[in-house]
DNA sequence: CTCGCTGACGCAATCGTTTGCGTACCCTTA
DNA sequence: TAAGGGTACGCAAACGATTGCGTCAGCGAG
């Protein structure tokens, strides 16, 4: 490898002289500044960030950990999060939670060891968080991203569930529905919780009232099932809202199982909008979750905690906008 | 932070012996482990990858430089790359090439920097690949993922796209289509180049002739009016295979505007397939991208050539595999 | 002529590990 | 009792940067 010392040599200074030149971090004549530079261009240095990072204490590094599923969306969120981190000069270390306690515990030592600046992390839906307290104590510069559980001190980002889910279920009343029904994915993950909530309160908006029996959740794969079951209630709903994507996905193909018209049979919003929303028949109405700004935000709120770790935590939600197309039953 | 001294310490020996006793590098007394170990607990002591990478000259971590677009397979792709690393015990670094050159060379250098052991390259379209050169000279250990330029002494992993093609063609000849279009992503990208002549072997074996008129190949949000196109032609095609996903959606959606019934109007078969497939109508028949295989592939081949940074070059093609379903006429 | 100042640069300690040599001790054996 | 061979551990030198102090030359002022 190719150090400061050669770079030193070829140019004819100490190494001190080429780290104040490559740092900007001290004048240093003009001539000699071109020989250094020289000198780096002729070697190819390019620096070296462990040791850097051992003397100044810092890595310029944020983990990223959050379980890398299929949804169509996370794409979305690394993009933006890499653009704003390698805008601000840091790189992105990646660590999938599988969405499971330990792995999320190994996952969160993997990114300490490696001495990250600062973690976002996407929390998984067990209650019993391990991490979170042993983040707070090792005093890691963090912030929740997408899921936001209560009363961690921590800083959070994620998206508005409760007024977007009331909006939809308000939509659907506004239409006639006077039986709609809620599929979510599994509990104990606060977006779910929080769409239920929205669920309620747009219920109680419509002035219609909340059935039990309307409210479904569970592991993804059974959302088909889900709606064979509700479907097969004395009192069926007319509409139902698909809490996240799997859900959606499975309730189109239960509907489609069944020969079900979607939007005239059975009205239909989701959350989690997805790029062949218009590809299907009818097109699905359903809210876009802005994951970008979420992304960005995130990374925001994460640089801004590293350059001033007390302060008060802070929690942002943002808006999802609808995309209103057919599957509501409009035309 | 809790450095091995504090552990050293509190255990009443030295920080060799620390070391020893964490590696396992040479034996210590039973004893002695125990009080090195219950010292570790009590201060939680995590280790400091960049002091060990700094004496080791490894880091255990490798980079990842893609694009990272809107590809819905992108993330089975992470997910299978960060399953193999993490079992290896890697970490993985991920970087953002936007398909640009000067990205990707930042991306890389970035990488670099950080001295990963290893980088996974999907490298850009353009053809002036300044980033192969500097990796080769650089004697990063490096694997080529997705994409795969000739001639570039390197790993490399990806699928096979030339009897994919080739057989998707033929189904359609086979279904009687004279006619047939290729709507590609950009030229230039070598995938895009390997369909392409997966395409004219297909129209061989069908019997068929190439006609310049039925391939259209650009940047992907003018798939739809690549379509309109090939459509407005005197003798337009009866059947057309999107060559990725953008094109797919490209050509539903304007299938879709002009009122066209894919299947009976217009053939379809597609690359890429997509978890949405069977929910258009009909179902789409395309091919299904070894996405998983690719990436635990490549990390294998990566790790290998790590430990053995001499022998030949590798390239390993995997076979998508079909999935028949009724875009393309059959019932 | 000397003092002090300024601009330009180098010395050497430091960060937290790993690891090649040593050393100290104990136990056997002759 | 001394030689020889283990066993159990510590010393100190790297690794490649950053950075607080120094040093040194040149120059204008008193």
């Amino acid at each position: 490898m190719v150090t400061m010392r050669d770079v030193a040599e070829l140019a004819g200074v100490s190494i001190t002289t080429v780290s104040h030149v490559i740092n900007k971090t001290r004048p240093v004549a003009t001539d000699t500044v071109g020989r250094v530079l020289a000198a780096v261009e002729t070697t190819g240095y390019t620096g070296d960030a462990i040791a850097r990072s051992l003397v100044t204490g810092g890595t310029r590094s944020i983990g990223l950990a959050l379980p890398l599923t299929g949804d169509p969306q996370l794409t979305a969120l690394l993009r933006a999060v890499d653009a704003e981190l390698t805008a601000a000069g840091h790189t992105l270390i990646l660590a999938d939670t599988h969405d499971e306690a330990d792995r999320e515990g190994a996952a969160v030592r993997a990114l300490r060891s490696r001495r990250v600046d600062g973690v976002l992390l996407t929390p998984t839906t067990g209650a019993p968080e391990a991490v979170l307290p042993e983040l707070r104590k090792a005093g890691v510069p963090t912030v929740l991203v997408g899921r936001m559980p209560e009363h961690t001190g921590f800083d959070q980002v994620g998206p508005e569930n409760v007024q977007a889910t009331s909006d939809l279920v308000r939509h659907l009343g506004e239409l006639g529905h006077r039986r709609i029904a809620l599929i979510t994915g599994p509990d104990g993950v606060s977006t779910a919780a929080e769409r239920a909530l929205g669920y309620r309160l747009g219920l109680g908006r419509a002035k219609l009232v909340w059935d039990a029996e309307l409210v479904a959740s569970g592991p993804s794969q059974d959302a088909a099932e889900a709606l064979e079951t509700l479907l097969a209630l004395s009192a069926p709903p007319t509409a139902v809202v698909a809490g996240d994507n799997p859900a959606l996905i499975g309730v189109l193909r239960a509907a489609r199982r069944r020969g079900l018209r979607i939007g005239s049979d059975l009205a239909l919003v989701a959350h989690e909008d997805v790029d062949w929303a218009e590809l299907v028949d009818p097109a699905v109405t359903a809210t876009a979750q802005p994951v970008e700004e979420i992304g960005r935000a995130a990374v925001r709120m994460l640089l801004e905690r590293i350059a001033n770790p007390d302060g008060p935590p802070r929690t942002v939600r943002l808006a999802p906008t609808l995309m209103h197309r057919q599957s509501c039953g409009c035309p």
